[in-house]
DNA sequence: TTAGTAATAGTAATTATTACTATTTAATTG
DNA sequence: CAATTAAATAGTAATAATTACTATTACTAA
């Protein structure tokens, strides 16, 4: 992988927050200091961070978000404001405790595990 | 909601499988009882039908799929044949009990938990 | 039976993302 | 250091899924 001054860019960018940005965010930023970026170099690089593991993708129903948070954990959604909000595993055991524990009005809990189902093995 | 022969034939066709499927395949399926349908009238009564708790939205990657189990449950998703399988909630509990249970190597969990967070109460 | 209006078919528009291609630029080597 | 090479880019076109628009059709209630 050889170095690029826009690669490096978009990395810092997604790494310096934790707003879960979708690529379009991160176009923008990124043209603060680039201004002549383009949005395909901008996706293309995403891919790359995320294909070294520096970054992880969200799917945010159908928007991808890009996530500097690249350990183990999930995200609660709030249906108002469209924020996604941080939590740990462990914290999730039950869903009926996220109310009390995050004062979260759960209404929909949706999980994907992906992976190798048996047809494979 | 006024009666529509489109409707009740949609309904009727994703009531009838177990396969989570897409916009496009509803389309293609209610197209042999009625060649002329429009794809813009299958998304719409797709909508309706959710609406009216029928059935339900999942989003697979960045596109939607549909599903006649209404019941609380997630969905194991294979990255090799794309299918989703059904799992209740309680076999869950623990992602590690997966590859144990269902004969499936987890390669990613994703969960969102959509709702109301605490800056709308 | 007719009048009113929801629903439809067909098409155009939109949105997010990916593909393409000529040009630029980082790294390598003589 | 200058020339070479191939990866990366900018700009644009294409694609895929979904939604919006509009003239026409068809339920339903009086």
């Amino acid at each position: 992988m050889r170095y690029s001054h826009q690669r490096e860019t978009i990395k810092n960018i997604v790494l310096s927050t934790h707003s879960h940005p979708t690529a379009e965010w991160i176009y923008n930023e990124t043209k603060r200091s680039i201004p002549r970026i383009s949005l395909g170099t901008v996706y293309r690089n995403l891919k790359h961070l995320e294909h070294e593991g520096l970054i992880k993708t969200i799917h945010d129903g159908n928007i991808i978000r890009y996530d500097c948070n690249t350990s183990l954990h999930d995200h609660l959604k709030c249906n108002v404001c469209g924020d996604l909000i941080d939590i740990n595993k462990t914290e999730i055991d039950v869903s009926k405790n996220i109310k009390k524990n995050f004062n979260f009005k759960v209404t929909d809990v949706e999980m994907i595990i992906s992976g190798t189902c048996q047809k494979h093995t």
